[in-house]
DNA sequence: TAACTTTGACTTTCTTTGACTATTATATAA
DNA sequence: TTATATAATAGTCAAAGAAAGTCAAAGTTA
C-alpha cells in the first residue's frame, strides 16, 4: 500500500456511513506528511463521479474540500450509460464503468469480475489490437442492454 | 536446477499455506541477483492458471506482483472443465457448458446470461469469423479461472 | 537443432513533489 | 463605506521517481 492508497482508505473510512464529509486539504496533507497536491491526486484518481463520488471545494480562508456520495436511479443510469458509450472502450475505462455500476448496486462484485475478465486485454488477446476496444465496446453495450 | 527453477521453488515455498502472496519484482530480482524481467519469465512459465495460479500486478510507486493459489475447496469441476477445453469454442458449445455450470450451481442465471451475452456472435461480430471461436475459448477459460 | 533460459534496452503505468496560479476572507487604508 | 492589500486556502501542471511489462537477442541444454 502506497501513500495514496492509505489516504484513500482514510477518507473512505471517514465518509463511511455519512452522506458527505468536509476536509481541510492542508491539514490532511500534514497528517500524512505529504505535499497538499497529493490530496488532489488522490481525489482525482479515486473520488471521481464514475466511482460514485462528488467533490466540491472552496479556496481562501475557511476553505474546504467536501466529498459526497452520489446516488442514482438504476434504470436511468443504465440507459444514460448506454447512450454515453462510444464505439471504443479500453479495458481501464470499462473497469471504471464497472466500478461505477458496482457503486450503484446495479451489478454485484461477481458479475463485475466476470465481465472484466471476459473482456480483459488478456481474453481478447487474439483480436487485433486496433479492434479490441471496439469489440469490448460492442460486448459491453450488449451486456448493459441485457441488464435493463 | 537452474535459476528459474530456484525462483519458482522460492515463490511456491512462500505461498505455502497462504492463499496468496505479494512480491516486489525488483526486490526478488535483487535477492536472486538477476534482472527483473526474469521474474516475469518465471511467472509466465510457472504460475499460469493452468497450473493453479493467478497473478495480478500494479506498476508505479508501491507497485507489486500478487500471486494467488486457486483454492482447492472449490469444485474440481471447474478445473477439469478448464483442462477439457480446447482452443476453440462455438457459441452453442459455450451455452451447453453454461447450462452445465448452472446445473451444478457454480454460476447463477444472471451470470450465465452475462457471459453468454458478452461472448455472443453478436458481441464478437467485429472479430474475424475464424478467430471468434478462439477468442471465445480464451475468454471463457479466463472466466472459469476467475470463478474458481 | 529445438526448446528453454538469461539478459538488457526500451515502454508503460502509477505516484510523489514542487513551483506557480486562482480564489476567498479579513484587515487596513482612503 | 468602499477600495485595496494581505493572508489563507485550494487548484494546476509538468517533471522526477518508482515500479512493472514487453520483446527480441544471446546463451544454454537436452
Amino acid at each position: 500500500m502506497n501513500l495514496s492508497d492509505i489516504i484513500e482508505e482514510y477518507i473512505k473510512n471517514a465518509i463511511d456511513e455519512e452522506e458527505a464529509i468536509e476536509l481541510k486539504r492542508s491539514e490532511l496533507a500534514q497528517t500524512f506528511n505529504c505535499v497538499p497536491s497529493q490530496i488532489n491526486y488522490v481525489i482525482s484518481t479515486r473520488f471521481i463521479p464514475e466511482l460514485g463520488f462528488y467533490v466540491e471545494s472552496k479556496r481562501g480562508g475557511g476553505g474546504y474540500i467536501k466529498i459526497s456520495r452520489i446516488s442514482h436511479s438504476k434504470a436511468d443510469f443504465l440507459k444514460s450509460l448506454i447512450c454515453k458509450l462510444g464505439s471504443n472502450m479500453s479495458q481501464s475505462v470499462m473497469d471504471v464503468y464497472l466500478r461505477e455500476l458496482l457503486g450503484y448496486n446495479i451489478i454485484d462484485e461477481k458479475t463485475a469480475v466476470v465481465i472484466s475478465t471476459a473482456l480483459s486485454e488478456k481474453s481478447l488477446g487474439q483480436v487485433d489490437k486496433i479492434k479490441r476496444d471496439q469489440v469490448r465496446a460492442d460486448s459491453f453495450k450488449n451486456i448493459l442492454v441485457k441488464l435493463i
